[in-house]
DNA sequence: CCCTTTTCACCTAGGTGGTAAGAT
DNA sequence: ATCTTACCACCTAGGTGAAAAGGG
């Protein structure tokens, strides 16, 4: 019902351990999470959401080349903020109709980056974290109710898992990023003009 | 209980007749409308939304260094569309916390621009419109009512009406596009770097 | 020592009016 | 003649990884 639009691309990453910068004023996801949907009631309204859960308790290091888990994490784990997608809420037409795309959703290591309704999702580096996405139909009082399970549908797609950084460490991400991201093309090789 | 935020910038253009271009691909309006509010219930729920109607049925022609009516429009008038502001729906709370602004809304000469939900005003060249704002209390039910009067509240600010060309014709309009729009500091004299 | 922050050149993306060509 | 369109140089705005500086 609900499908990875760049599935391929992420597996791409997946392949080497993927990693994503986490910086103070946030950073947007490359890959970013970009969904299609089938099913819905094209006249019931919904909710899709993002949230990003630890995948793993441990601290992750990267050294001679591979990321090695390290000591448990002393930190008791904060729930990660939920990143509501801008168009919502909106109808199952609307969903069904075209790509759902997350690529403005930024990731920080700012605990307080919380002020006034910035949209981010606060991580800590060097911890491994999964995706999620859940589909919340919105009953017809105007409220979503997410005690109600019949009404949230929950899409996990582990080719999506990441390693929070401040600074790329594998250089076969590094390199997967430049070839792939638009905004980095001034740093592909064969960049002429 | 509405305001308009930059009603001094307004009225500098207004003083020679503002001039909006539009085009087919659609061009933002500069000054653009930018509203505070005050007075709604914060816990109840709210659109608020934009249209354009005509100010007057003449058509418009610049000659002699002044704008004067011409002949009767021939074309019946196709009501105007409506921009909805996108942060819509929001909360009563949400809409007096900041300004509420319009800058990204677009104005075109494109009929056919209905295409998939591209959110533009589609307006006919040489005639004299009113922008209005209005703000839709949104019934329990989860629909806007907007046949109830008592759920809608119209604000029309004068100083805000403007004639839509394809190409500026006061040059004193030009100007000030020029010395207060940031896209268009290229085209100051006194620009050095 | 390892991790984080800051700054930078370089890019994408797209909003300006000017200008010349096109359309009626 | 008058109005419209297409293209342009030039700008704002902001997303990249690299590299150097900062911090514990």
């Amino acid at each position: 019902q609900l499908y990875l639009r760049n599935r391929a691309l992420w597996f791409k990453f997946h392949r080497h351990q993927t990693e994503m910068i986490i910086t103070k004023q946030g950073r947007r996801m490359f890959p970013f999470l970009s969904f299609g949907v089938a099913g819905l009631d094209p006249m019931c309204h919904y909710n899709i959401v993002v949230d990003v859960i630890l995948a793993d308790p441990s601290h992750w290091r990267f050294q001679g080349g591979r990321w090695i888990p390290s000591s448990r994490a002393d930190t008791n784990v904060t729930g990660s903020r939920v990143y509501v997608h801008p168009d919502s809420p909106n109808t199952g037409a609307h969903w069904m109709r075209q790509e759902i795309s997350f690529g403005k959703l930024k990731l920080t290591n700012n605990k307080g980056a919380y002020s006034n309704s910035t949209q981010m999702i606060a991580l800590q580096s060097l911890q491994k974290y999964q995706p999620r996405v859940h589909v919340i139909e919105i009953s017809k009082g105007g409220d979503e109710d997410t005690s109600d399970p019949d009404r949230v549908q929950t899409f996990t797609f582990p080719e999506t898992q990441f390693i929070a950084v401040t600074a790329y460490q594998n250089t076969a991400i590094t390199q997967l990023k430049i070839d792939h991201n638009p905004f980095a093309k001034g740093f592909r090789d064969n960049y002429d003009k």
